[in-house]
RNA sequence: GUGGGUGUAGCUCAGUUGGUUAGAGCGCCAGAUUGUGGCUCUGGAGGCCGUCGGUUCGAAUCCGAUCAUCCACCCCA
């Protein structure tokens, strides 16, 4: 049990730390080719933010979080996502106050308490945007093409794009209403969870996975049809621009989302059916939350949803980050030359690794395979009276031979 | 939270109707080759059979509980 990381969570293992760093280079990199700056916000907050911000009804805030009290009888959680707490910071830093909008993302982790399963931890890794103080429909069509370029760059094929309008706070009360008439109809057909959502959240109704609220919700009223004509034509817009842009899209009436800001545009983007980033507008978030009326939009991402995806896509092509040269060392004072050769070439900016086992020629040449070193020196008494030794390209098995006293120029040209 | 599958070496897995000292392949370490990795051959290390309890003369094997893990549902990233 000591020994056992705890359910839910998993270590990232050096083998396949390589893949997080191409997938978070490639977040910065796109990011910053957006015009969005990195934020980091703390990992707990007061319970409070996300019971207001994420919504009390929601089942992220009603039976999965992880919350506690501290020792000074304060209730923290953990976050159990990311917009809630930037929001916060996006306001108590006064970010308002700087160039507007506010373009923001972040690399975090998030916590819920679920029940793992495929593509589910409690303890996951969220790639994020949020902009502030921008409700036009390009703003929306901006952050959802971030998504879909990075994914793409990232070299997924399969993935599909779609968007949905659950309205603004005019129109979706008068929706809801119509919802609940039409859905009280069918009352005694309803599943149970259905019954309870009728009263606290009809919208969810639609997208119920039961095969007769299925059928029932096939023909119920559709929010895209029923919204205000200023969300009607500001989906259009979206749209508009999405497709100005080259990203194909449809929409999906049925796409609700389990977060209680979202107003207006909603998407999801999946591969193989599986939700890899979801996001949408939320224009009163901000002001819920105490601070300004300002609105706001955002998408988060799951990365070991990604990274499993990349995985069995064969989209990662192995670590190319292994050591330049191994120095194999031959003898106590062949030892001590190796150390100092590797120094000079860490200095140079090359990477260099020496025996730290006291082993075998034979074994340090395995060892050098193992982990992938480009080139293996082999320095020995004979080198070091001569001054030169022999450097072999493992890949080819090829040997050169290289001056001691030159070697670090000598490997610049070599390992270019 | 609900339903199902699986827990044996670092990994993938055998293990007969319960019966001595629990196996294989891969990997690891070493030697063959005393200064050169990969290929081959030889040898070696490595197991509280997930954990606890029960049945039995005897349990990896049967029963129960528990934990972990995987899959589906709910929900979500």
């Amino acid at each position: 049990m000591l020994t056992k990381a705890p359910r839910g969570t998993r270590d990232i293992t050096p083998d396949e730390i390589y893949k997080w760093h191409l997938v978070e280079k490639t977040i910065h990199e796109v990011c910053e080719n957006f015009g969005y700056k990195q934020i980091r916000v703390p990992v707990f907050e007061h319970t409070e933010l996300f019971e207001r911000g994420v919504g009390d009804t929601t089942d992220i805030v009603q039976k999965e979080m992880y919350t506690f009290l501290d020792k000074g009888g304060r209730s923290l959680t953990l976050r159990p996502e990311g917009t809630a707490g930037v929001a916060r910071s996006y306001i108590e830093n006064n970010l308002y106050a700087a160039a507007a909008p506010a373009k923001l993302y972040y690399i975090l982790s998030c916590y819920r308490y679920e029940k793992p399963q495929s593509g589910r931890l409690r303890e996951f890794n969220q790639f994020g945007t949020e902009v502030f103080g921008s409700s036009s429909p390009q703003t929306d069509a901006e952050i959802i093409i971030l998504a879909y370029s990075f994914l793409q760059r990232l070299g997924l094929k399969d993935i599909k794009l779609f968007v949905n309008s659950v309205g603004c706070e005019k129109c979706r009360p008068q929706y809801s209403s119509k919802l609940v008439d039409y859905f009280t109809q069918y009352k005694s057909q309803l599943c149970g969870t259905c019954l309870s959502r009728l009263e606290k959240n009809p919208m969810r109704i639609i997208d119920c996975k039961n095969n007769t609220c299925k059928k029932i919700g096939h023909n119920a009223p559709m929010l895209i049809d029923e919204q205000c004509p200023q969300c009607a034509a500001h989906m259009q817009s979206v749209m508009l621009f999405l497709d100005e842009a080259g990203v194909k899209h449809q929409t999906d009436p049925t796409i609700v989302r389990g977060l209680d800001y979202y107003t207006q545009t909603v998407f999801e983007i999946k591969h193989d059916g599986v939700v890899i980033c979801g996001g949408g507008r939320y224009n009163n978030l901000v002001s819920q939350l105490g601070g300004p009326p300002v609105p706001g939009i955002g998408f988060g991402l799951g990365l070991e949803r990604l990274i499993m995806v990349m995985d069995n896509n064969g989209l990662f092509a192995g670590d190319s980050n292994n050591t330049a040269v191994y120095i194999a060392s031959i003898g106590a004072a062949a030892l001590i030359a190796a150390h100092r050769a590797a120094n000079d070439l860490r200095k140079a900016g090359i990477s260099a690794q020496i025996d730290l086992m006291d082993r075998s020629l034979k074994a340090q040449m395995k060892y050098a395979d193992k982990i992938g070193a480009k080139c293996v020196l082999v320095i020995g008494d004979n080198e070091i009276s001569t001054g030169k030794a022999n450097l072999k390209n493992m890949k080819t098995g090829e040997e050169i031979t290289v001056g001691l006293e030159s070697l670090t120029d000598d490997l610049k040209q070599i390992l270019k």
